[in-house]
DNA sequence: CATGAATGAGTTTTCATTCAT
DNA sequence: TATGAATGAAAACTCATTCAT
């Protein structure tokens, strides 16, 4: 892995805990053990590293939930149930104590800064897009009725998912995420 | 309005928007008008206007959606539907651009200031109890089956709502905030 | 004597003798033993001293020069030549070491700041019109030809002086200045 | 041209805008396409580069202002003519808004670096003992007395010339600079 | 010769808080 | 009560220089 690298994956935990603007400078430099020119170096600033972060936490969702998951050859009903299982296997590890790194930084970035927003508006909007094309799959199969609206219901899905982690961030109890997950599943009769 | 009250009021709405640590207590005094041993006089530091500043965000809470809508008289579909009129037009006023005020304190606050997330807690707390109890009466009512997991549910209904304010926020489209309101009424036969 | 024009006659100083690009604020902290919030409180960056410092020099400038000799009773030849006399004795105290205060900022900041420029431009100014109207005065008393073109000549002699400081400040020698004060007493028979 | 002259050569057309403390390396890097290997394999410091810019100069006055015109066969007036004509014809083409790479280095580094101070002096030396010169030739000439002090007004000749600069650079008008030299010409009558 | 990663002291600036009046 | 001067630690960032390759 490149220093430059290294110094993303680092920083990604450390602002994923803390947030961007409560994440110094310093913080990053003893954690990755560099010096502040060797961060310069890579970074032209602080706010170039949050953008390469977000950046990563882009790629990191098209690989590990857009690739593996929905763009594989599981049927629509397992692509749903995969990525229900992966973002509470995701919150399990982590201790649900942070909350989702997006959803974090869409709040604390979206309104002040619109080069976050619109990396974070993206990763929404595929994934809504992913989860929506999955319940047009499902139409067509007779799942659910044709005249549901699948993009409504996909944004809603999501919305699910962000407001549970957020839930279980602030309540400190997992059980708030593993609750909606479940009315998930119950409402879209996914198990 | 006291003194004080006016300090907490202004600061409410410039955390509301910048967040509290992006706030500075200049921020506060060139927009209240007022010198810093006037602010140091009411408030002990800027963690305890922060307090506060979330204390008054759980006493608007007791009064505007607890008191009026949930400990009223209405008929339970009629409380469900007064909550969700009341969060589109308090954020169709304020453009939808600074998200949820309890949801954005609580993802900021959360897992660094415990004092914060106990008061967030209290009012999601409050506020899923006040949702399960409505559910209560329209399971006695034979709306929704006895086998309905009320807890669950007013999470969920609390979930997509937060979710549903994120996204807007994060995309910038209040659809995304209707779109989720038309599903819980949708799902819950709220209309 | 206020704090805040304490610390810009201390930074007059220093930028005086080292240039304001190579004048740290710590240099400034140091010389007037005040801290770095108190500086900022009193100046909101280092520009801003900067123009402050321009601007004390535009004060004594209509003060020391402009007011108490070209707006005085004296004759025109008088004035002129106090003027000369007080380059001299200016110099002399600081051993020409530092050259002009106002040259030195004009040639620093010019190309890159317009803000000082302007401030600088208009010492210059106001320097060459009283010039221009005192050999407006000696034409209107023969001493010289009407023909003459005196805002020419009043240009001349900002130059031949700031011209000549220069020399003097990079030959480290006072007679640069000396001789050429000499050669506009001679070539405006002021003697 | 060698990579290294070629390094001097990008490095003083910046360092005459910018002023050599202003100019970092970074600039020089970035501006002659080379990495800081390269930089340092030439120049031990910025210091070196900042004397071999000087030492350019240097060499640059004395062909192309010495020896082409002072140590030619012109005929003195037209030698001092060509003078003037020559530094209108270069504050022309770089529009005069960056005054003259001596004076400006004069001011800049005089004071604090003694090098510096050594060569400019040395290039302000050879100019006044120049036109010393030539006024010599005139005076034998009988163009002007014989009680002329020829030094003083090569001084003052020089004085004119860089005042003139400074003049025309902090008021942005190049007609500062026309007319001090038509004065000049006026009063040594040269045309 | 050349690259560019690494160093670290230094720069300007911010900010919560305290203190004298 | 109220003002705003003063403090000082910490923030983001710059930059000349060195070093490993």
């Amino acid at each position: 892995m490149s220093k430059q690298q290294e110094i993303i994956t680092i920083s990604r935990k450390i602002i994923y805990s803390k947030g961007y603007q409560a994440t110094s400078i310093s913080d990053i430099l003893d954690a990755a053990n560099i010096g502040k020119g060797q961060f310069y170096h890579y970074f032209s600033s602080k706010h170039d590293l949050g953008l390469a972060v977000v950046e990563d936490l882009v790629k990191e969702c098209d690989q590990e939930v857009f690739l593996e998951i929905f763009q594989s050859e599981f049927d629509p009903i397992t692509k749903l149930n995969k990525m229900l299982k992966r973002t509470l296997v995701f919150h399990t590890d982590e201790e649900g104590k942070s909350g989702c790194p997006v959803g974090n930084l869409a709040i604390e970035m979206s309104e002040h800064d619109e080069t976050f927003r619109l990396k974070i508006q993206y990763i929404f909007d595929r994934w809504i897009s992913f989860i929506e094309e999955t319940l047009n799959e499902l139409i067509k199969q007779g799942h659910f009725p044709s005249t549901m609206d699948s993009k409504k219901h996909a944004q809603s899905i999501v919305a699910m998912i962000e407001g549970g982690v957020l839930l279980m961030k602030s309540q400190k109890d997992i059980s708030f995420l593993t609750n909606v997950l479940d009315v998930i599943r119950e409402q879209y009769r996914l198990s």
